[in-house]
DNA sequence: AAGACGAAAGTGGTTGA
DNA sequence: TCAACAACTTTCGTCTT
């Protein structure tokens, strides 16, 4: 990996966290990427069949498990069948027995949820449209999600969708909870239940989703030029700097830029249909854009 | 007639007692 | 658990081009 220094403060302290598959400034705490490239296994394997099953190359997960509704209980008295006790060398063939018995059942459960999660997420993220590092990110972080027992008694496919739209943000490609919620099918406020959840469990550090990662989007839609965009991302970054976004939607700002920087460049579109690529109302759009004129002192004659 | 504007009331979610 | 609250929407009347 190129990155030898912390963006943020420079230091070249990094640490690289293998569990999380994460790569972390030492003094600042910074995540600087996630799914790192050279990642010892986040998981441990305790013989070759795991391994095996674990490995995320190779064959393609299987729904079906060969020992499915086939599963034999080893009690836990050391006794045979008619009661007898059993000699202690049986005995501690026994304990171990009982041992990997439980680890089995436990590894072929999470590979059952994993099989069916991954699926949901491969679905869901081609809809979207999503990379395939963008993919493999989401999956790294529902394994951690599964490790961590966070699934037991939720949606799986909530809990896959609020996994895409953590990465989606992380990454800086938008999403909104609308597009996921729409190829998901889940609702939107299942969605940010879920994501807040996961969010605070495994402490996922979210950067505030910046307007002008929605600039390209609506100007692609819009069929409005790279001039455009230039000037809605110029005049975004100005109001950051004022602090006018904190607490507005992020699509409402990137909407009023845009309908400002399209009459400034002269490619003018209506409010309205500006607010509805960018899935707002026009009195958003008018409310943000008041609020733009005023505190940056624009003097727009549309 | 279409677009822009803004007031007022309603909605769904968050927050803090 | 409930009320206050902020952001956003819906609706509607008025003004401008």
């Amino acid at each position: 990996m190129a990155t030898t220094e912390c963006p943020e403060c420079k230091s070249k302290k990094l640490i690289r966290d293998y569990e999380k598959g994460e790569l972390i400034c030492g003094s600042c705490g910074l995540i600087i990427s996630e799914g790192i490239e050279d990642m010892g296994p986040e998981w441990r394997a305790f013989d070759a069949e795991q391994k095996e099953k674990r490995a995320r190359g190779g064959a393609p997960i299987k729904f079906m498990r060969p020992n499915k509704g086939l599963v034999t209980e080893i009690d836990k008295y050391n006794r045979d069948i008619r009661g007898a006790k059993i000699s202690s060398k049986k005995q501690a063939q026994l304990y171990r027995m009982r041992k990997w018995h439980k680890r089995v059942s436990i590894a072929t459960s999470m590979e059952r949820n994993l099989a069916i999660a991954l699926a949901e997420l491969d679905r869901v993220a081609s809809y979207l449209g999503l990379p395939d590092d963008i993919k493999e990110s989401a999956a790294l972080l529902y394994r951690r999600a599964v490790k961590e027992e966070l699934i037991r008694g939720r949606v799986i496919e909530s809990i896959v969708a609020a996994v895409i739209y953590a990465i989606c943000r992380i990454n800086g490609i938008p999403r909104t909870l609308d597009e996921i919620s729409k190829s998901s099918g889940i609702e939107k406020k299942e969605i940010g239940r879920a994501y807040r959840f996961i969010k605070a469990e495994l402490n996922l550090k979210v950067p505030l989703t910046n307007p002008s990662y929605y600039v390209q989007k609506f100007a692609t839609s819009l069929n409005l030029s790279g001039d455009v965009q230039k000037k809605a991302i110029a005049l975004i970054k100005k109001a950051v700097k004022k602090g006018l976004i904190s607490g507005r939607g992020p699509t409402g700002v990137a909407a009023a830029a845009l309908y400002i920087a399209s009459a400034m460049v002269g490619e003018k579109r209506t409010q309205k249909e500006v607010a509805d690529v960018a899935g707002v109302t026009e009195v958003t759009i008018r409310n943000r854009y008041r609020e733009l004129k005023k505190e940056l002192g624009l003097k727009v004659n549309l």
